[in-house]
DNA sequence: TTTTGTGCAAATTGTTTGCAACACG
DNA sequence: CGTGTTGCAAACAATTTGCACAAAA
């Protein structure tokens, strides 16, 4: 029952793809930028600025993720008061779930929110959006941990 | 269809009722707390530290929002990256969804939270929380006004 | 009169901007 | 070469913290 798999639905395939992404769009294809694009193929969660940097200037991380976000290889969430958590687009994820204990994140497929779209729509009336924002809540591998605890500790 | 009304649901009833669940808590009532009490009372929407300031320092203006908020008269919520919005606890509400046109914040009743939970847990395993960060998207009236400008300019 | 709360100043964190030097195409 | 990109320094906004002084109880 663990979810974490989902979040390795993929869609911008490879380096190169970006790579080929960005000159199509006559962007420069920086060492900053492969550096970016590079960390962010190989992080399993979505990372932020400052994990992403290693080494870089900051200034110069937040300048290119969000040119890669203009140009929608990457996306960006804010999860709760920290900063702001990056990661490559995948086509066919449309928001995230975050989970307040373990902070792991999953990857949602439209289908998987349009459901809460339609239940939000008619308790509420409101269009949700939650491709900036994700869910967040407790994952089921920190409920259960939780679970435990209290029959350690009645 | 406007869902505006739904803010009014009121329960921490009065100023004076606030003063007397300081005092049973062995809180001061000193001026501050308040000035903001009175300002949140008065307040149709949550405020930011900020708006609620009018005059008094900050660093106490957040001190005392924790203050209030640790004995349960106050919550916050986050909005994008903006900062954090202070509003009065009122009981029935557990949450609340905000529109990222207009900034117009709907407090939830329970019932209606619970639906949207038990389809997140359906569709992604997580317990949701949305107690401090609301349900963002599009209220009914700016999807409306949405609509009208694409007619205009097709 | 003893806490608890206050204003002020300064530190922190996350992010943005101005600018001269630099490198991709 | 020429424009987009870099690093560095400084500016920013939101929030927090340290401290001597003021004011609830």
């Amino acid at each position: 029952m663990t979810v974490a798999h989902r979040t390795e639905a993929l869609t911008a395939p490879s380096l190169t793809a970006a790579v080929v992404a960005l000159r199509t769009r006559g962007m420069r294809v920086s060492s900053t930028r492969r550096a970016l694009l590079h960390a962010l193929f190989r992080a399993p969660q979505p990372l932020t600025a400052d994990e992403l940097a290693g080494g870089l200037d900051l200034a110069s991380v937040y300048r290119n993720l969000d040119a890669l976000e203009s140009v929608g290889l990457v996306r960006h969430v804010h999860v709760g008061h920290g900063p702001g958590l990056y990661a490559l687009a995948r086509r066919r994820d449309t928001g995230y779930a975050a989970c307040e204990r373990c902070g792991r994140h999953v990857a949602l497929a439209p289908e998987e929110l349009d459901g809460v779209r339609a239940t939000v729509l008619a308790a509420t009336g409101f269009d949700t959006d939650f491709s900036h924002f994700p869910i967040l809540g407790t994952c089921p591998d920190c409920a259960a941990e939780h679970r435990e605890e209290h029959h350690a500790h009645p």
